[in-house]
DNA sequence: CTGAAAGCGCTTACAG
DNA sequence: CTGAAAGCGCTTACAG
């Protein structure tokens, strides 16, 4: 056929399977082809049966880039943690994907390095590949960041935090509540002077912190001298560096709230090494019940955080979302929970 | 002009700004304007300076999709790595994103868990998409995997070991011959009766496993009731477990191999717990050097795996394959470290 | 070095 | 419930 021929000379045809051979094969339109295989309802049941027989057949795979371009709506989903080597997240990510497969998505992972300038910079790569919906952790960012979302017109859900303003949509816990209940569990157990040690600084440690002043206040205890801020990550060695230098400025400190069990493990093992007796002359506490944390020495007491159910609260409602649908209530709080062992 | 009107109206138009907007606003051809932007050469300079701030001034962003679909290449790399809960793979996917992203592609990360008909699954569902380079853990998997890259013809470098087979790319480093380093270290050190300790057996721990052999058949100190095996994933609680085990079955042992840091952590502290003085009674060693492991009492003697400079090296040569280059050697071997700190 | 035409593989909007 | 036509926004292949 010199059609056919003229038509592969001059063709840039990929050799790939097509709805059309699929079509052919079940003997109907592409059109109805199309609508068999996404489950368009208002199709004849032997003839959605017989296309899915078709396409099984041929092992055929509809091609994304085309799907994405007729309809206007890619099968990307953004996501934005800060940090991979932090288990909290690496735990919500795992939630976040097995939400999300099933439903046909996947995923684009963008680490921000606790970075503004990063964050910005992915959000507008990953914006670029138009996504269909957007995880990001936390509520605050730059002014442009935000701006570059709520421009998108992209849905998007927020991560790790309970939000209070309007057509925010959000997943998480109130950091603030579960600083100030593991701060009240040091009091309970007798101890005046509590101390903080944080690092990193980022909003939701410095929520945890304003959950400890407001238990130490409400109980006249609050002393900003105990109070240990530092910039930098958080690291086992930088725990054990920051209770040394904890105890070398203020050795009447009875207790220490870490903002997370990285730092009260570093902390933990440094107190092992100078022998410190914990918790009998020192109660540690961490946040967020990592690895490890049960086989310390003494078990640290923490506070674990939901964040595989956070995970997949945040995926299914922006499943909603994506879909159209009204989502009430726009902010969810899943709680924690105090986990009590020897240290404290 | 009455032809507007009757585009707008049967229109599906997306409102969204097109390289037509931006070929208009230049004075040029959406050809051209296509070229200038790409970097294509045997454009006019002035011209591609045109477009450039033409496209600037409007804030165009290509659509991936029409970009995939006319080209037939995505920008999509697909990585499969086992686990996200172990640092050494996150590392290894940081230095990754850190090459690929400049180069305009976007990964797409997929978790096995260890886990063969996952690895199939997420396997089927990213070829799907059709990614443009592929990124695996390992050499082996089950032959429909291994049949699946083949057939989808698209670029693969294998992450963390090295090939023998021709036309396999790989990045990484013998498994094997790190495994006997660290052993022959321990035999260095005046030990005779030295335990291996394995959790979840994947293809690199049963290499590590046969250097570990290798080096005690040629010290003639190979005892196999001193192999201890485990398929359950690794965690600081089951290394201490595991060492306790060993010692209730074998008090006379005199050193451990752990085959990972996570499981050597967990013996360090149960040593502690159990007040096994280490490395007086029992020396002990761990591998891939991770986080908290030099905050360990003693600080833990481990191997040290490049594997950021593995993620580097894996996505450039990954790189250059997907632009069609020649790749040449295929296999790179990027050794690894001994760590010699207070438990050996 | 530049451009008019055609096409990538789907889905939307319309008509029947 | 089904289909012919048009279009999504790019790039390829060809011609000049």
């Amino acid at each position: 056929m010199p059609h056919d021929e003229e038509r592969q000379r001059r063709s840039r045809a990929t050799g790939r399977l097509t709805l059309a051979d699929v079509a052919r094969e079940a003997g109907v339109s592409p059109i109805t082809a199309s609508r068999a295989l996404r489950g368009t309802r208002g199709v004849d049941p032997a003839l959605v049966l017989r296309v899915q027989e078709a396409a099984a057949r041929l092992h055929y795979v509809p091609d994304p880039a085309a799907r994405a371009l007729a309809s206007a709506r890619s099968a990307h989903v953004a996501v934005l943690i800060p940090l991979l080597s932090n288990a909290l997240f690496v735990d919500l990510l795992d939630a976040v994907q097995r939400t999300l497969m099933p439903a046909g998505y996947v995923t684009l992972i963008g680490v921000t390095h606790y970075d503004a300038a990063e964050e910005e910079a992915l959000l507008r790569n990953y914006l670029a590949h138009r996504p269909s919906g957007l995880l990001v952790t936390g509520l605050d960012r730059t002014p442009d960041a935000a701006a570059l979302i709520a421009a998108s017109g992209v849905p998007c859900v927020h991560l790790m935090e309970t939000s209070a303003s309007a057509g925010q949509y959000s997943v998480g816990l109130s950091q603030q509540a579960a600083g100030r209940a593991i701060t009240e569990h040091l009091l309970a157990a007798s101890r005046r002077r509590i101390a903080f040690v944080g690092a990193q600084l980022d909003p939701r440690v410095l929520q945890r912190l304003e959950g400890y002043r407001e238990a130490l206040r409400a109980a006249g205890a609050h002393d900003p001298g105990l109070e240990l801020l530092e910039p930098a990550p958080s690291s086992l060695a930088l725990g054990a560096r920051l209770l040394e230098r904890l105890l070398a400025r203020r050795p009447d400190v009875e207790a220490v709230f870490f903002c997370n069990d990285d730092l009260a493990q570093g902390g933990l093992l440094a107190a092992l090494r100078l022998g410190v007796a914990v918790p009998g002359r020192l109660a540690v506490a961490g946040f967020n019940d990592l690895a490890g944390s049960d086989q310390m020495l003494p078990p640290l007491t923490t506070v674990r955080t939901p964040r595989a159910e956070i995970g997949r609260a945040a995926a299914t409602m922006l499943l909603r979302l994506m879909r159209g649908e009204a989502v009430e209530p726009a902010s969810l709080d899943l709680g924690y929970e105090l986990v009590v062992r020897g240290s404290t």
